[in-house]
DNA sequence: AACAGTCTCAACCGCCTCGAG
DNA sequence: TCTCGAGGCGGTTGAGACTGT
């Protein structure tokens, strides 16, 4: 009522944010803190809507930002949930700390969709694609290893930042380390291993992701429409095989899939409401939960190398103390969960043991 | 060297939800 | 209970950098 509108009869700027006005943002948030975005450009003396200055600073100036390459571990997790949630991009982001939804949704759109199209995988309902008759087979991944994937990561990694205003020294994400850390040569290029590592790491876990991650939405909307059955793939006495195999590492990677996705609890645990603080001891937090168990990686010096462009601008000019949330504080979360998933996921596609991991496919 | 095409991603747009008044 | 602004969200755009010819 007594409210008065946001961003109305002022000539405002628009357009790629300047260093200046970065400082401004960055220098005013850090002393009065987030919050009021309708009055902070004219207390801030920025000539903005008070909207393009929250997305600024959520997406791109926030000190716990996470800002450069996506690791496989990442771009799983962004298979996965996209396929059990679709486009709901600011859900994804709250698995993945320090990501904003707005990086998820381009890397989806310029990157994941790409190469699930080359591999045959349809990125809206992540199943085969029609003209692919065998698109699950882990060999045709060799079509993207050292080229799509590879190509894309060299690209990417030596690009700078396309809006990315004047650097005047201030950003260091990109001199010596990749996006996500990674060493690079010294012209921005992943060095060859590094990226023969990574490419292969990441097909091999596209294909696999894809794979169950078809798989895990069809069990979801069976779920939903609670029309699981005894003619769903996971069931038929599944969900008890794998719940009686405590200490089975193909049990145990379920239950750590299911406990990712809380809507999933409801499929393999069914006797259980669903409950954000289920009987697991998850909420929709339940990424840390995973952390929890399976322990952080303290090898990341890489990624902690990964500082951002607020934090250095910041850092640079604005004699201010640092927000709490410093990158440095938190080492890069995913790398357990990658590690632990490659270890067991193999059994996906391992027709010859037994039936569990034929369930997947 | 110049140009056109491609790619990336920051920023914008418009709609929706929530909650203050 | 209703109104409406703030904030959140997903889709889209376009500037700028790269690549190929």
């Amino acid at each position: 009522m007594s409210r008065k509108p946001c961003c109305v009869g002022e000539a405002l700027k628009k357009g790629a944010w300047t260093t200046e006005e970065d400082k401004k943002l960055i220098s005013y948030i850090h002393e009065h803190g987030e919050g009021g975005w309708r009055d902070i450009p004219q207390k801030a003396g920025l000539k903005r809507c008070g909207k393009s200055c929250r997305l600024r600073w959520t997406n791109y100036l926030k000190p716990e930002v996470k800002r450069g390459e996506f690791s496989s571990e990442e771009e799983q997790i962004i298979i996965m949930l996209h396929a059990s949630r679709g486009n709901k991009w600011s859900v994804i982001a709250r698995h993945l700390p320090r990501r904003t939804d707005n990086e998820i949704k381009n890397y989806w759109n310029t990157h994941l969709k790409k190469r699930l199209i080359e591999q045959g995988i349809d990125p809206v309902t992540h199943k085969p694609l029609a003209s692919n008759t065998n698109p699950t087979v882990p060999e045709n991944l060799h079509s993207l290893d050292a080229s799509s994937s590879d190509k894309q990561y060299s690209r990417s990694s030596s690009m700078p930042s396309m809006s990315r205003p004047p650097s005047s020294g201030l950003n260091t994400v990109s001199e010596t380390t990749s996006k996500d850390g990674t060493p690079v040569h010294e012209d921005g290029s992943l060095t060859p291993k590094k990226r023969l590592k990574k490419s292969c790491s990441t097909s091999r876990l596209l294909n696999k992701v894809a794979a169950k991650a078809t798989s895990m939405k069809e069990v979801l909307s069976a779920s939903m429409e609670g029309s699981l059955s005894a003619n769903t793939s996971f069931s038929n006495g599944f969900f008890e095989q794998v719940r009686n195999e405590e200490d089975n590492s193909n049990a145990s990677l379920i239950n750590t899939i299911v406990e990712f996705d809380p809507f999933l609890q409801t499929t393999f645990y069914p006797e259980h409401e669903m409950n954000t603080t289920s009987d697991l001891g998850i909420d929709q937090d339940c990424f840390s939960h995973f952390l929890e168990n399976f322990g952080r990686d303290d090898h990341n010096e890489e990624h902690n190398m990964n500082h951002n462009y607020g934090h250095d601008l910041l850092m640079s000019d604005v004699s201010q103390e640092v927000s709490s949330t410093s990158v440095d504080d938190q080492d890069n979360p995913i790398e357990g969960w990658s590690n632990y998933l490659l270890d067991h996921a193999d059994f996906i596609y391992d027709t010859d043991s037994d039936s569990l991991g034929n369930h997947f496919i």
